[in-house]
DNA sequence: CAGACCACTGTGGTCTGACCACACAGTAGC
DNA sequence: GCTACTGTGTGGTCAGACCACAGTGGTCTG
């Protein structure tokens, strides 16, 4: 720990507890850049510096100009920062993609399960689900619907945290389906396949099949892992 | 979107591409903040600010001074970046404490389940065990290595994803169970079970009992959130 | 009087230049 | 050979200035 903490921490900290203490809620504007500065007696930079750590964990969001709608608002929308600070990791390999498959796993297999025993509203899952039935689809956009269509599960789920990760791991998950088009021999048949599995799940949740719904998007998730990573040994 | 985009973004995105081309790898030092900024066409602050960005996210280490540990240093720990967000959206109302607790619920019957099909070295998670048979603790003291234990099962697993969202949720889940302490009318008596319960979840890990595992640890988390907060309903 | 127009004002965004604290590297002195 | 000191390059901070932008409120024009 310094000794000295830096000036901006001090600043992350001033907002971290006018949050906790109930003073700054979601929608409030945070002071001016200006006043702020000379309220903590540090300089605007070191101001800046702490809003835009709390921009990037997707914590406020700046507009220029003036108005209501204008300066440093809190929003509190936590997929945007997890999404940001998951696909830097990955690039930083600090994250092997090994782990975001086998975590997948974990997270999906429970999020269907729970929605098969007490389903929230599926609407924006469907609605990917029928997105993805159109044949004018490139491989791409077929695979960045599908990467919205789980996350959508989770969405339905009610869990912020389960979704905001899942919305993390979204990016990455499109990025390695991506990265493994090319060794999928016939795209046709797979396309058929991933459309089957979808509906599958689905219909197993609102069946409130929970083990069935388990265990397919197990099956999903793992026979696109292995059809792209041929070569390599299943994580799991 | 911006048409113009802000130039920390800018920064943002150079350094991001230069991460994904491999140009830049953990260990390695980040050009100093002066040249970056003359190499980019911006000014100083603005690197400043996509650095503490990249700081703000475990990414990266700054250190003052000169010779080889000096400078911006890319450390690739996820843990501080997800432990510092998850800490922030919670203080901000992102994150429901129930979401939480439900969360923690659903990773760790995975992890414990997982790590009794393969066990990985509990060797952390047995020193915590130990350290938390010392009489003399303080009850936040106990809650304090007890978060810990947690967090050390996951790093057992070896994932380095769910480590992280288990780190990030450590504190929350703290502080949480530091907020519940006042209800707990026999603090012996919890103190005596729940240490119980920590040696069943091992003993069923070093056992491969799997079921078991999940089934304990379960019992462990839900036992304590319906003791400290006995008027709300279950979020499960 | 109604509407269009426009200067004003306060906000974030950026840049420049300066200075400080720090830690290492090389050198001068002993 | 060791010690002490100076030099140098780094991040950390500040002050001041200017810009772009978007509301606000007044003024002008029909």
């Amino acid at each position: 720990m310094p000794v000295v903490p830096r000036a901006w921490e001090l600043v992350l900290r001033h907002i971290e507890r006018e949050l906790l203490d109930g003073k700054l809620l979601p929608g409030d504007h945070l002071p001016p850049e200006r006043a702020l500065a000379t309220e903590l007696g540090v300089g605007r930079s070191s101001v800046r510096e702490a809003v835009r750590v709390l921009e990037g964990f997707g914590l406020i969001r700046t507009q220029t100009g003036s108005g209501p709608s204008a300066g440093a608002i809190i929003i509190a929308t936590p997929q945007g920062g997890m999404s940001a600070l998951m696909r830097l990791q990955v690039a930083a390999q600090g994250f092997p993609v090994a782990d975001i498959v086998k975590t997948r796993l974990l997270l999906e297999t429970q999020i269907v399960a729970g929605l098969a025993d007490a389903a929230g509203p599926l609407d924006a899952a469907e609605l990917l689900l029928a997105a993805m039935d159109d044949d004018a689809l490139t491989p791409a956009e077929f695979l960045a619907l599908d990467a919205q269509f789980h996350v959508a599960l989770a969405e339905a789920s009610g869990n912020q945290v389960v979704t905001a990760m899942m919305a993390g791991l979204r990016e990455a998950v499109e990025s390695y389906a991506l990265a493994g088009l090319p060794a999928v021999a016939d795209w046709g048949a797979t396309l058929r396949r991933l459309r089957t599995e979808h509906h599958g799940i689905v219909a197993a949740i609102t069946a409130s099949d929970a083990a069935a719904a388990s265990t397919l998007i197990h099956a999903h998730i793992t026979g696109y892992y292995t059809e792209t990573h041929p070569q390599e040994t299943p994580p799991w």
